[in-house]
DNA sequence: CCCCAGCCGTTTTTT
DNA sequence: ACGGCTGGGG
């Protein structure tokens, strides 16, 4: 117990020892909040407190609830089994799996991941014949999530115009197309759970019962329905209440843009009854100029729960501000500095290249390219996701349920066995006349064929031939072990045969290799040797972005994809109006504020060095796009800051000659005074004789060409040339 | 059945 | 600028 808890702080013990009560805790960045996740488990379990059955603890994403597993483990010899901790949707399974014929489901449904949603939702428009440029069916997609994620059935959602009567009826048909081929999405797991507790009152209260703490990780995080699930499964009021540990830092609310509601740690501390605040607030990873920069920034956001990082480490090295004159250049500052860096040996795997959107990483990924420098690319592709892997899981998917329209559609032809469009269009008929799926159409047609003796079974063509594949692979199911089905079905169905054909197809097959080897660390992890919860897990967890090369390389990514991580360099790029923040974020009620939180997030990353650069120029969609420093900039302490100079480089693409501007004084210049667009700034109130009063969300161009886009309250969007148009400050 | 031209969108993203 | 998707033509 004593090594449990030594080396903690006041605040860190109290967390950690807390009675049996609901309890907020506001864990700043870098304060050693997983830590005292996972100790406060570990020591609830090992005062005797609780049973390891008694805890449930949530998560966003797989790798946080992996950690947490293993720092739990690492603390205390039990069995992990019994504890239930996961994301959201992973309890949600669990809790669907065990209880799936009261929450209405049959034993073998299936999960669909969001490529997977908006392909059925695409189907379902065609079938409808419904115009895709009137609905796109990304739009369809986001209503029918958003509509689930805020708790409302179609029944529910009311309608107020044309558009949304036909959204609704969309949301309908999907409901109805899901229900037939047991099909749960994403946000269907949650749902389907609230409402199994919710009308199921033993069973609610078995559970109530059962999970006396409750402990949830990023709270602010929490989208509507995930709160309403928590309180529904706390059961706070009533006499079995569990205690809710909630850790979040609203500082750090990143994700409002997808569903997220920070709102929700103010309705905790209402709804919970809620006593007790605590707030850790000593961090633990950066130096102190960091952390002014960053409390200074943070500042500027009203309406904050309140805290204010310290460190009982020194100030540290200044923030390094950089203007460069082009997006060329700046990314040629930072190879040089990074080359630095590493030769005075900081490894680059302890490096972070961070940018607000993922298409600045292009620029850097060449100049890093060209200087030799390894490095990695954080988002994109992950291995689930990816097209040989869909393909091979469509297949399983298929031999556990036959009546999965979707899987079979998409590997009825693939690879080719001479199966066209019209045969797939005439196979979606007969199913449609007959109610059944794709599948009993398929066999109705080549009925007799397929249950000729084996030996002709080579001249059987198309539909029957694939009909045949898929009967012969499901038989050889039953004597299998999950690997081996993996392995049987990637030979019998000849995608590594097809994908050896093609060329460059090296990284496939290896992938097609590692399903196998992933299903076998399943079987060993899970202890469970189901197909039908292999597919579950893959669609749950989309697995890693890139299988792990091993050398130490800079680390690349969005400041999104950067949260939760840690370096001791921070390269935080693109400091510019427009781009961060986001000129999207200034239409948005509280768009700033979310950028500023994003800003703050990026800023955290770093424990020693942090770079912040920003560029007068940079090409964007095509154009070359003239901004201004980021206002974020003004918002840290000059005192915090120290402006460089551009090193002497061996590579320039551009001379910065041409321009003047490039000095650290005239920068703070370019950006406090009247220089490059007569003093007006994205995000200023205008007044305009024509159109009235507006803000400007845009400015391109220099000099005579200067023209800024100003969003007017009466007369909408407009382009003004600053040398013709006589606009005014409000 | 495959290929290519043209068109669209382009902030952030987990499950 | 660029990549992904669609639809038409070979």
């Amino acid at each position: 117990m004593t090594s449990l808890l030594s080396d903690l702080n006041p605040q860190q013990l109290e967390a950690i020892t807390l009675p049996h009560q609901s309890v907020l805790v506001l864990a700043g960045a870098g304060s050693g909040k997983t830590r005292v996740l996972t100790t406060r488990i570990a020591y609830l379990i090992q005062s005797g407190q609780v049973s390891p059955s008694g805890i449930l603890a949530v998560t966003f994403t797989n790798k946080a609830a992996k950690e947490m597993l293993t720092r739990i483990t690492a603390m205390l010899p039990i069995n992990p089994r019994g504890m239930w901790i996961g994301t959201f949707h992973g309890l949600c399974h669990r809790m669907l799996r065990s209880h799936y014929q009261d929450a209405g489901l049959p034993q073998a449904f299936q999960i669909l991941d969001s490529a997977d949603q908006l392909a059925l939702i695409k189907r379902i428009l065609k079938d409808l014949s419904a115009d895709d440029k009137k609905f796109p069916p990304r739009q369809v997609q986001w209503f029918i999530n958003n509509a689930k994620e805020s708790g409302l059935r179609a029944a529910y959602v009311t309608i107020d115009d044309v558009f949304s009567r036909h959204m609704l009826e969309f949301y309908q048909a999907y409901e109805l197309q899901c229900h037939k081929v047991s099909a749960v999405d994403f946000a269907e797991l949650l749902l389907r759970s609230y409402e199994l507790l919710s009308r199921n009152e033993i069973l609610c209260q078995h559970y109530r019962e059962r999970f006396n703490h409750i402990l949830v990780d990023e709270f602010q995080d929490t989208n509507p329905l995930q709160y309403k699930w928590l309180k529904l499964l706390s059961g706070t009021g009533t006499k079995e209440a569990a205690a809710v540990f909630a850790v979040g830092d609203d500082d750090q609310s990143i994700y409002a843009f997808r569903g997220a509601y920070s709102g929700n740690m103010k309705d905790f501390e209402r709804d919970f009854g809620i006593t007790k605040i605590i707030k850790l607030e000593q961090n633990y990873r950066s130096h102190g100029n960091i952390l002014d920069a960053a409390n200074a920034l943070i500042e500027n956001n009203s309406e904050r729960l309140g805290k204010n990082l310290w460190t009982a480490e020194g100030r540290g090295e200044p923030l390094r501000v950089y203007n460069a004159p082009n997006d060329f250049d700046e990314a040629a500052f930072i190879v040089e500095e990074v080359k630095t860096l590493h030769a005075e040996g900081i490894a680059l795997s302890e490096i972070a290249l961070l940018y607000r959107s993922n298409a600045q990483s292009r620029v850097f990924e060449h100049s890093l390219f060209n200087a030799a420098i390894p490095y990695r690319v954080y988002g994109g592709m992950r291995f689930f996701d990816r097209q040989e892997i869909k393909h091979a899981l469509a297949y399983l998917r298929l031999i556990a349920n036959l009546d999965d329209d979707g899987a079979l559609l998409r590997v009825i032809n693939f690879p080719t066995r001479g199966i066209g469009a019209r045969s797939v269009e005439q196979l979606q008929e007969d199913a449609k006349v007959q109610g059944g799926s794709l599948w009993a159409a398929a066999l109705l047609k080549c009925d007799g064929e397929v249950s000729l003796p084996q030996e002709s079974h080579k001249s059987l063509k198309g539909v029957a031939k694939f009909v045949f594949l898929i009967m012969t692979m499901r038989q050889s199911c039953g004597e299998l072990a999950l690997p081996q089905i993996v392995e049987c079905m990637l030979i019998h169905s000849e995608l590594l045969t097809h994908y050896a054909k093609e060329r460059e197809s090296s990284e496939r097959l290896e992938n097609l290799n590692e399903l196998i080897n992933a299903a076998t660390s399943f079987v060993h992890e899970a202890g469970n040797d189901s197909l039908a919860e292999f597919l579950a897990h893959a669609s749950l967890e989309a697995g890693e972005h890139q299988v792990g090369s091993d050398r130490d390389a800079l680390q690349l990514m969005t400041v999104h994809a950067a949260k939760g991580l840690e370096f001791h360099t921070v390269f935080l790029s693109g400091l510019e109006e427009g781009l961060f923040p986001h000129e999207n974020s200034l239409n948005e009620s509280n768009g700033i504020a979310e950028e500023r939180r994003l800003m703050y997030v990026a800023m955290t990353r770093a424990r020693r060095r942090l770079y912040l650069s920003f560029t007068q120029s940079r090409m964007l969609h095509g154009q070359t796009r003239y901004n201004i420093a980021s206002r974020f900039l003004d918002e840290i302490p000059q005192t915090c800051l120290k402006w460089m100079q551009a090193a002497p480089r061996t590579s320039f693409r551009y001379s910065n000659s041409t321009n003047p501007i490039s000095t650290s004084a005239s920068s703070i210049q370019l950006r406090s005074s009247n220089s490059s667009r007569g003093g007006w700034k994205i995000g200023q109130s205008v007044m305009h004789a024509k159109f009235g009063t507006g803000v400007i969300i845009n400015c391109e161009g220099c000099g005579s060409d200067a023209r800024v886009q100003v969003n007017f309250d009466q007369a909408g969007m407009k382009w003004l040339s600053l040398e013709y148009a006589k606009l005014s400050t409000v």
